[in-house]
RNA sequence: GCCACAGUGGCUCAGGGGUAGAGCAAUUCACUCGUAAUGAAUAGGUCGUGGGUUCGAUUCCCACCUGUGGCUCCA
């Protein structure tokens, strides 16, 4: 555990001294940091009650209530403010008070809020505070021993927060900052948030062409041709491996009527999310999930134990209505596909179905080289069954993935409303994470809908089922997809793979049956046919991304040669041109996820490599 | 849904009570060119929508819509 400096050595111990450089380290600074800027907000506001201050991810944050709230104005203010304190070199001290005497304090100092976290904490609490002058905090710290060293800050946001997290308390308004020893630090860490933002998906699908969200419909994003490109190709791999993973395919409407909705139990715990209408005086609602429809595929026909386990996947559309600020680009949408599946199967089988769908999890998200992490959710409060199911529901994706060995955190309470449900979760390039995969064990719509199978005993038995997604949500898995690779997609992906670039208009027909030829061997490819200098046609397929430029001259016309540029590599290799397609044939056929020839072309451009790979310090 | 902020030609953005401006993209013309921007010309906007204040609003005020960063909620 991290102490400060203040802490007697009482014993003997192994002592470390954390810096900056140091995760607790920056905890502390981080920590002190949201201080200075509780401070300073109460010597510019002093009516204002302070919250809670802790350090995050990349910085700090403190939530206060203020009736008017902070704008622009009062963060430049408090900015400046917090500066001062730094400059005052205000040593920070820190004491210790039994439970009458700290809340004595806090009310004197009149923060409720305060005073509402010394009631709530446990009896044998030890009470200890901060003071930096004339301010004091009730802060379990550790602390810096001055605010000196804070040398750099910014305040970065302001938005508005539950007390509590919770939605039914008062909101209260969060300033986010961050802060480092040296200006410099400061400088990076921001270049760095403007380099991420480059790769935002928003952005790139814009300038892409990929994808795009229009008022017309909020939440209900539009696929343009090149993003359909790229959705088609990610969708002819899932095919692959679900064929090859003995995966069924059906398709259900994207409509159905009420009664339907109310045996699964969506119309009682789903229903604020669903879109309804009413054909022929009937209730109907537009599916939020796949699982109904596969049900009641699965019961059109009788099933004997031979059957299981019984894999059928749906790529369905689902639509629910997410509320308005929870939107965000591809990743939050209103309506999305799932790349859904449900596993019929006896009990027995559990184990092996769940651990064949995280294997294939994995085997995706490796492929494309995501790091992920699991998360394992159990029985919320507003949910149906008995919970000995839910029990050894629970139990049989612990032990899944205990026996798999790999490490997964446990999310109490946050299951689906049938199931626990093991997450993963991937980052986007600001290191927000999405959950993706899932893995849901369901004892309660096969009894819902009486779904049944001939067991070898000749009698009917209920089957267990597996509700579960690799990619999650397509939109979202692209979303990712884009933000990953920051738009340079392996070749496979990218909507353009060749750009074909005569050098004069000789060379035009050179240019254009070429790409006649590599369209046949299913590359796809496009001629810049524009009356252009070659930096110019070679500096647009950069913009865009193309992965292979194919220049062709005079050259390498007569020779049937052609002269291919990588993207990110500024040296260019000449070769025949059956050379260069049976090396793409090639790359395609195993979607690859590096290029073949990048190994001759390897003299990346020094600024590409040093920019775009770096990542946040930890 | 809640808090804060934003919305100006296809894109990125400047401007600001007196009926709009740049760069890129587009179109046309000239140039026929060897690996990240050839030059010139032309066209394109009821300044998110609806109200209000004003002699006059894109600019100020109000409401709504959409988006951004969070909170809550979730694939």
């Amino acid at each position: 555990m991290a102490v400060d400096l203040r802490q007697t050595v009482a014993e003997d111990a192994r002592v470390d001294i954390l810096t900056f450089d140091h995760p607790e380290g920056k905890h502390a600074f981080w920590h002190t940091s949201s201080h200075i800027l509780a401070q300073a907000v109460k010597r510019l506001y002093p009516e204002t009650k302070l919250a809670i201050g802790p350090s995050i991810r990349d910085g700090f944050y403190y939530d206060f209530e203020r009736e008017e709230g902070f704008g622009d104005v009062e963060i430049q203010a408090i900015e400046n403010e917090m500066k001062k304190i730094v400059k005052e070199g205000i040593e920070i001290s820190s004491f210790v008070l039994a439970r009458p005497e700290a809340i004595a304090l806090m009310e004197s100092r009149n923060e409720p809020y305060k005073v509402e976290l010394i009631r709530d904490l446990p009896e044998d609490a030890v009470l200890s505070f901060y003071q930096q002058g004339e301010f004091v905090d009730l802060c379990a710290g550790p602390h810096l021993m001055n605010v000196k060293p804070v040398k750099a800050m910014k305040l970065t946001s302001v938005a508005g927060a539950y007390w509590r997290g919770d939605e039914k308390n008062k909101m209260l308004t969060r300033i986010y900052g961050t802060a480092y020893p040296k200006k410099a630090d400061l400088d990076a860490h921001l270049a760095r948030i403007e380099e991420a933002k480059k790769r935002d998906h928003r952005r790139l699908g814009k300038e892409m062409g990929l994808f795009t969200l229009m008022e017309q419909g909020p939440g209900f994003p539009f696929f343009l041709p090149n993003g359909m490109i790229l959705r088609n190709e990610l969708m002819n791999y899932w095919r692959e491996i679900h064929t090859r993973e003995n995966y069924k395919e059906i398709s259900t409407p994207i409509m159905l009527n009420r009664k339907l909705w109310e045996t699964s139990g969506h119309w009682d715990h789903y229903q604020d999310k669903m879109y309804t209408t009413v054909i022929d005086e009937e209730d109907f609602a537009i599916k939020p999930m796949n699982c109904p429809g596969s049900l009641l595929v699965y019961n059109a026909q009788p099933h004997s134990y031979r059957d299981l386990p019984l894999r059928m996947a749906e790529v369905g559309l689902v639509h629910r209505h997410e509320k308005s600020g929870e939107m965000h680009g591809l990743m939050r949408v209103r309506s999305f596909s799932q790349d859904d599946a449900h596993i019929y199967m006896t009990p027995l089988q559990i184990k092996e179905e769940i651990k064949g769908v995280v294997r294939m999890i994995d085997e995706v998200y490796t492929k494309f080289g995501y790091t992920y992490h699991i998360e394992l959710s159990t029985r919320p409060e507003d949910s149906m069954g008995e919970d000995a199911d839910w029990e050894m529901a629970t139990q049989g994706l612990r032990e899944a993935v205990e026996e798999m060995g790999l490490a997964f955190v446990v999310n109490e309470g946050d299951g689906a409303f049938y199931g626990p449900k093991l997450d993963f979760h991937l980052e986007d390039s600001l290191g927000r994470t999405w959950q993706c995969g899932t893995i849901q064990l369901d004892f309660q719509l096969p009894q819902r809908f009486q779904a049944e199978y001939v067991g070898d005993d000749g009698e009917k038995h209920q089957p267990i089922m597996i509700h579960r997604v690799v990619f999650g949500s397509i939109e979202r898995f692209i979303g990712i997809l884009i933000e990953h690779f920051g738009g340079k997609f392996p070749t496979w992906l990218a909507p353009v793979q060749a750009r074909l670039m005569p050098i004069t208009d000789r060379q035009l027909e050179y240019a254009r049956s070429i790409q006649v030829l590599l369209k046949k061997k299913g590359i796809r490819a496009e001629v810049d046919e524009r009356n252009e200098k070659i930096g110019f046609k070679v500096r647009q397929a950069q913009v865009e991304k193309v992965p292979y430029m194919l220049i062709l001259g005079d050259q390498e016309e007569e020779k049937g040669e052609i002269s291919l540029r990588l993207r990110d590599h500024q040296k260019n290799l000449t070769m025949p041109l059956a050379d260069f397609v049976a090396k793409v044939e090639a790359e395609l056929a195993e979607r690859a996820m590096h290029s073949p020839f990048l190994e001759a072309a390897s003299e990346p451009k020094p600024e590409l490599t040093a920019s775009a790979t770096e990542e946040a310090d930890e």
